[in-house]
DNA sequence: CGTGCGCTTGAGATACTTCAATGCTAGTGG
DNA sequence: CCACTAGCATTGAAGTATCTCAAGCGCACG
């Protein structure tokens, strides 16, 4: 692995850079460290089937989701350069839900049963993949709070403002206005609703001059105002690079006592 | 620390039975375990306020919940003996919930700080609980999908079946008719739904003869049909002791291939 | 013996869904 | 190069699951 490829990895995942990078370069080596290319509606992982790697993405999005019986899909994340596609993949030989690429994607894929050996070897790099799990429950938990108790507006402004401060926070990018390749019905999969009923919601954001979607591209034009729609304060934008012990982000400012 | 109290301990959290008793035994008395007691409505834990201990509940019932500043409420899981109260402590110092007690409870409080040292010099207390925290992820997402994609009657029957199936796993209850110290309001923020819809719903129950829920105590008067308002199968009412790497749950049978 | 909390129920409101039709765009085959 | 199709966005109209408001009731507690 080159040192530019090397960089890059650190950059778009600036947890591995509590190893150092002779640690680092240990570890994908023992791991077989590659990248690799999925083109869009490749399954990155299917349900029920045994998953061989662990993988970090590089670039492209991508969904995590689960789809019930009848049909209700409920997609648990999106995938953007910077995320883990699977933390669960540690312990659990099949998981419960499928990942697919959106977008083309690129990929840097490592051996699981390497990876688990090498980590327990390394204190470091332990810390390290805790908190990617600790991060990956807290985020879950969140998003359980929007599903539960946030009507359609809030839910999807938040979900701009979320995507859009991670994208800038990895540096992928810069202005309020870029790519955006999810269609209305991976919005609606992902807030509990119904993409007419995204759609709706999306034209009273366009109306209010907040934000237009169109074409697969995105332009926030008023980022304060949607952060009201969001119930959000700028500081929840910040993206937290969490450290062991470190996180002291607070959601609520006031609490009243809570009956019983 | 006696063996009476250890053999509950392991009994309640089959987890630790992959150390061994000697392991176990220095874990406890390197991290300080003892045993403490709160009252009902006692906080365990407060959003903000520095977590000290890591507990394992041993009897009684608390919610985790979070509170948005308009006084929406969000209950994000449960606590029954069996349950650890707070896994993020373990990478969080500050978290952004509060735990508190519903009836009186017991539980075994370690000093997180030594847990922490303790384990990162233990593999397979690693392994043990990066499990935990595996766990917990799963069973948010799981959350996920019910507020997301399920009509209120199937949220609330998954929960009371869920609940019956966890006490029951650890042998804590034995027959389909327990305390059930929840309120209806308990169910509804848990549920994402009102608590005058959530009476309405368990009227349909009661009037349908599947459930009865009434000073504390809740009878399942047909299982059976709990889980088909649940969605669920009774394979999916295990509670699966999950080893590192050795889980297999799959929770929908069947998959259509889902747009884009 | 009041007082408060939780349960219950009715009536009316509404946020969101369902159904259905239209149009746009990109891809495909002839 | 054009006709054809499929997927997606858009919009209207009607339906419904759930919420809000409000009142009454029972029980536990001080």
């Amino acid at each position: 692995m080159d040192k530019a490829t090397l960089d890059r990895l650190v950059a778009l995942f600036p947890r591995f850079a509590s190893m150092s990078s002779g640690e680092l370069e240990e570890l994908l080596r023992k791991t077989g460290a590659r990248t690799v290319k999925d083109k869009p509606r490749d399954y990155i992982i299917r349900k029920g089937v045994p998953v061989q790697e662990f993988s970090c993405l590089l670039s492209g999005w991508a969904t995590r989701y689960v789809v019930l019986p009848d049909g209700r899909r409920q997609i648990l994340a999106f995938k953007t350069p910077g995320s883990f596609i699977c933390v669960h993949a540690l312990c659990m030989k099949v998981v419960p839900f499928s990942v697919q690429a959106v977008t083309a994607t690129e990929r840097l894929a490592m051996d699981i049963e390497a990876l688990i050996d090498a980590v327990s070897e390394l204190p470091v790099a332990n810390q390290i993949f805790y908190a990617i799990g600790c991060h990956d429950l807290s985020d879950a938990e969140d998003k359980m709070i929007g599903l539960g108790r946030r009507d359609a507006i809030e839910k999807i402004s938040r979900l701009i403002a979320k995507l859009y401060a991670r994208l800038h926070e990895t540096g992928v990018v810069e202005k309020p206005a870029f790519e955006f390749p999810l269609r209305q019905t991976h919005i609606a999969d992902a807030t509990g609703l119904t993409s007419v009923h995204v759609n709706r919601i999306l034209k009273q954001l366009r109306m209010a001059h907040v934000v237009t979607l169109d074409k697969g591209r995105i332009v926030i034009h008023d980022l304060d105002a949607l952060l009201e729609f969001a119930d959000m304060t700028r500081d929840e934008l910040e993206v937290y690079p969490i450290l062991p012990r470190g996180w002291s982000r607070i959601t609520d400012k006031t609490e009243k006592l809570p009956p019983t």
